[in-house]
DNA sequence: TATACAAACGCAACAGTGTTGCATTTATTT
DNA sequence: AAATAAATGCAACACTGTTGCGTTTGTATA
């Protein structure tokens, strides 16, 4: 699929609205489905940005099937506003309050990337 | 205010269709303004769900007015589906890779809250 | 107290997104 | 070539974010 070539091209997550204007001929339901069937084969990673922007980018080799984006760290650029999939940046370990189990998290963090600065 | 009242006597932060249903006589433009400026403001802070739902938090006492959720973390139970502020659950340092500055972190657990487990 | 002005409110409207059903096209299998 | 399955596109709908505008409500001033 060339969604999948077009996202493996960059370790950027992009909308939906970014890809369908890379392909116009894709109708965006299309589009959708293909997404969110990727996302259920642990093929892409689902990320909600810091405007609420959903964005999508390809699961790197080491990432595990259920876990996706629990191991790497999101930069969200506040310049050029582009998504940044830290491959190396892990998460540490967050202690939680007794009674709280923890099964995934998600660390966004907002800043200037390193093209911008 | 009425919905800074309800957002206090919670933790929890609620989205606005949740705060709507609370008070039905309230137009929900008058809420989204109302939201709006409270968080320009620095009274509440403005988190996104798993879901990609935006929701609302009454900011403590000690959140810094600009830099708000970098401060706890936000856990997002996936039984109840309600999202808690940790307020004494700090966030860890992480460290950029060069060229990368930060100015804001958003860290999102998501598993079992302490009622539902 | 009546008038003038400002702030809050509610509605209409529009764009974008998530989502589903259905019909059509495209592939695959026999 | 016919039958079946899969992928595609469209229509439609709900919900959210957002802005403009007119109306109501409240405050201040003459």
């Amino acid at each position: 699929m060339k969604v999948l070539d077009e996202l493996s091209k960059t370790h950027l997550a992009l909308s939906q609205s970014e890809l369908e204007s890379t392909f116009r001929k894709v109708d965006r339901i299309t589009l959708y489905r293909a997404l969110r069937d990727f996302e259920e084969a642990g093929i892409v990673h689902k990320i909600v940005d810091m405007n609420g922007t959903t964005r999508f980018a390809i699961c790197s080799d080491d990432c595990p099937d259920a876990t996706h984006n629990e191991e790497h760290v999101h930069f969200n650029c506040q310049r050029c506003h582009k998504m940044f999939c830290l491959q190396h940046t892990h998460i540490p370990d967050i202690q939680l309050p007794p009674g709280f189990t923890h099964s995934g998290i998600n660390v966004l963090v907002q800043g200037v990337c390193n093209k911008c600065s």
